[in-house]
DNA sequence: TATATTATTGACATCATGTCATTTTCCTTG
DNA sequence: CAAGGAAAATGACATGATGTCAATAATATA
């Protein structure tokens, strides 16, 4: 198990090596895009022989995954925060401070995700590990609604899950166009848009 | 003006030959998927030549934008029916219509739409065109809201703008699932239950 | 020191792209 | 209707990216 503690001056290189590679990449998707991207300006930016990178990774979709991994890894954070409201304030409260943890994502990681969202559209790995994402919130957030219905805090007769995909939905469409820099209004006003046509709708 | 309606065997054989490979197009995009479509394919399904590909288009991004505006189309005529509803239950008929002829879009056109998903992420060009509709359908729906506030059948507090796009969002990440066949609830039940919550609210 | 193991390397084969000089097809004019 | 010209089609080619692999370098071990 921690055989892999052994770790002598080759390995320690390879590992440098791996790492000079993944931030030159880094460099290079954010200045170029994902498919502007090549492996060899990478390379020529870690400083490496060609036939090295594909020794660390299979390519560039899984070089790209590797540095989603760090980013995909907040996402889970906050979806897997667990939640059972008494009362329809808290409720609220609840379901505001999720969205507004969601959406300030998209302005902190702004440059990653900028590159991720190209990256959903083109690899089928990356699609669907964001896919694992929505669904952890979607049923997060399901189980929450069908909570409230059984307490008599929400309205009995909606279905919970598409309420659940209605809701992250609307929030993850925000999200990418605060990524792509499209979205004015703040992080803090949109959520509370949101949440307030969720909870309370939009007609008297 | 009319100086075109002079079309020679020339003239003919051309557009026969575009036509040819914009059929064939079609195929290929539809089998292989965007990127792992290529010329070669296309121009031996259609049985033209290499270069007579690039007489005709700039390249394949440009081939699946020409394919792609008979489909935009329809969402245009879809976002352009105009309505200013005069009470309560005018406006959730309205929005519900307009919803569901909308996510309707994604079943009979299903194919194109799933190659039109993956151009969005990788064309700045048909990812415009898809903005402009987009911007296209929440300013119609903006426009609703403020008629209704402004009539006393909205929440006068809620900003228009922020709600339309919330709106129009739920409706398109369902319209994307549904082309992807990823879900399973009818259309119809997915444009009540998005009408439901935007019109009730979600919470009692 | 000699040998084994691990990591790195760049040259190479492959494949898609876009260009262009050439060829084919059709029209026009004397 | 024959000759020359214009429009359309063509495929060979240059370019650039990819992934592989046999050779080489660096380090460990005996």
């Amino acid at each position: 198990m921690t055989d892999e503690k052994v770790i002598d001056k080759r390995h320690l290189r390879s590992i440098k090596t791996r790492e000079k590679l993944l931030e030159a990449a880094k460099e290079v998707f954010l200045e170029e895009g994902f498919h502007k991207a090549t492996i060899s300006q990478m390379i020529k930016k870690a400083n490496i022989g060609y036939g090295t990178a594909y020794v660390h990774f299979e390519g560039k979709e899984d070089i790209l995954i590797v540095l989603m991994e760090n980013v995909m890894e907040k996402f889970y954070e906050i979806a897997e925060v667990s939640f059972l409201p008494k009362t329809k304030n808290e409720a609220l409260e609840i379901i505001l401070k999720q969205a507004t943890a969601f959406l300030k994502m998209a302005e902190t990681e702004r440059n990653m995700m900028q590159v991720f969202e190209q990256a959903i559209g083109i690899s089928t790995e990356i699609s669907n590990k964001w896919k694992a994402i929505r669904e952890k919130f979607i049923q997060r957030i399901s189980e929450d609604i069908a909570y409230a219905q059984e307490n008599g805090l929400a309205r009995p007769e909606l279905n919970q899950k598409l309420a659940a995909r209605g809701w992250f939905f609307t929030n993850e469409m925000y999200l990418w166009e605060i990524v792509r820099n499209e979205h004015h209004d703040t992080v803090e006003e949109v959520a509370n848009t949101i949440t307030a046509i969720y909870t309370r709708g939009l007609y008297l």
